[in-house]
DNA sequence: GGATTGTTTCAATTTTTCCTGAAAATTGGC
DNA sequence: GCCAATTTTCAGGAAAAATTGAAACAATCC
């Protein structure tokens, strides 16, 4: 088990976590770059990353910046050293809101925009009878920005600090659950309108 | 708003799924193919499909075909019509469920078995000290291989049937939040070990 | 303030992924 | 069992995404 099993390891979970990274619509490198810098949990500069990654110079400081963009890794500076270094967060929670956070404003906000607006522009006149195919499909729409506006409300929740987070989301969960069959849990004073509860 | 109104927000619909879809790994077509049989609540068949979005024969069943594999898309048949008609799942939570339980079985759960395998072969021997480098970094492994162990738990109970599903899911993030920190719920029996779990 | 070290940007290229269309296979009706 | 309608497969081509590398830019030192 010396230096050379390490580093191994190491690159067999930069791969795994650079796989994963492609499946989820992440770029495969900085995915890995990401790995890298966790499971090494020393802060590295952009030639460490460059040499131990075997990629271009341009390709690490995009990856790096946009790791920064999402808030899990951070940049580090030292005295009497011009470089910059870089560290992952190593609390996997505390990743794992920050990515849930990032995905929720990029993807979720806009699309449930979307829906909205595309609701709000076919709903019909008021007081004209919508026809039952346009009733339809306004009920379709309308469930899927009631699941999104709870899926938000959950995400809001959990993305906040600490366990705290995860206990009101899960509360929210339960609330919500209850809600779609069967009688409420017990202890539960969260408010259905999930965007404003906790 | 007549049936070109509605065919209009259909189509602004199929688009901007689709490009949700994109962002998660999943291909344009095939979350255009769900967005369409989904928003329109009928079923239809291959060509009215390739038609509606311009799409090639192949591409059109490749993308059913998948999506009757992930479980949010089901096959028809009409008596005395060759043809087969595909109907989405229009139970949204539903759909949900089906899109993680997928979603955990191909990526997270080759994943899991990954981390297992890297850690199992870098442990070091028995007894021996494993110096503080490799310490850390097993330290590091360990800590992701509970994170995806209990996300697992989650989710599994979660992707159970109905609103019961939603439930235990909570039941369990409000468990892990608690003991992530400060004291645990009360009303609690779930077993810490989240796979066993409910 | 100029030299040096380090970082970012972006057009060109490579790689990957997706899609097409026609051929092969399958299915249902008779 | 045969035929025609329908579906599936897959090699090749098209489109999209990722990556490189070099030039422009920025920061630091002396």
């Amino acid at each position: 088990m010396g230096k050379a099993d390490i580093r191994e390891s190491q690159d067999r979970f930069v791969a795994a976590w650079g796989q994963m990274g492609s499946a989820w619509g992440i770029s495969r490198t900085m995915a890995e770059v990401h790995a890298l810098l966790y499971i090494t949990g020393q802060p590295l500069c952009t030639d460490d990353i460059m040499e131990r990654l075997q990629i271009s110079r341009g390709n690490a400081s995009m990856s790096l910046r946009a790791l920064v963009d999402w808030g899990i890794v951070e940049r580090e500076h030292r005295r009497g050293d011009r470089k910059e270094y870089f560290r992952a967060e190593q609390d996997v929670w505390a990743m794992f809101r920050a990515i849930v956070r990032e995905r929720m404003k990029r993807e979720a906000d806009p699309l449930r925009a979307a829906l909205y607006e595309i609701r709000d522009s076919t709903i019909g006149r008021a007081g004209v009878d919508p026809g039952p195919e346009l009733a339809s499909h306004n009920r379709r729409l309308d469930e899927l920005i009631r699941f999104f506006h709870t899926l938000e409300g959950v995400s809001n929740s959990f993305v906040s600090p600490a366990g705290r987070g995860l206990q009101a989301a899960a509360k929210i969960l339960g609330y919500v659950g209850g809600a779609l069959s069967g009688p409420k849990p017990e202890n539960t004073e969260a408010d259905p309108d999930t965007k404003e509860a906790i």
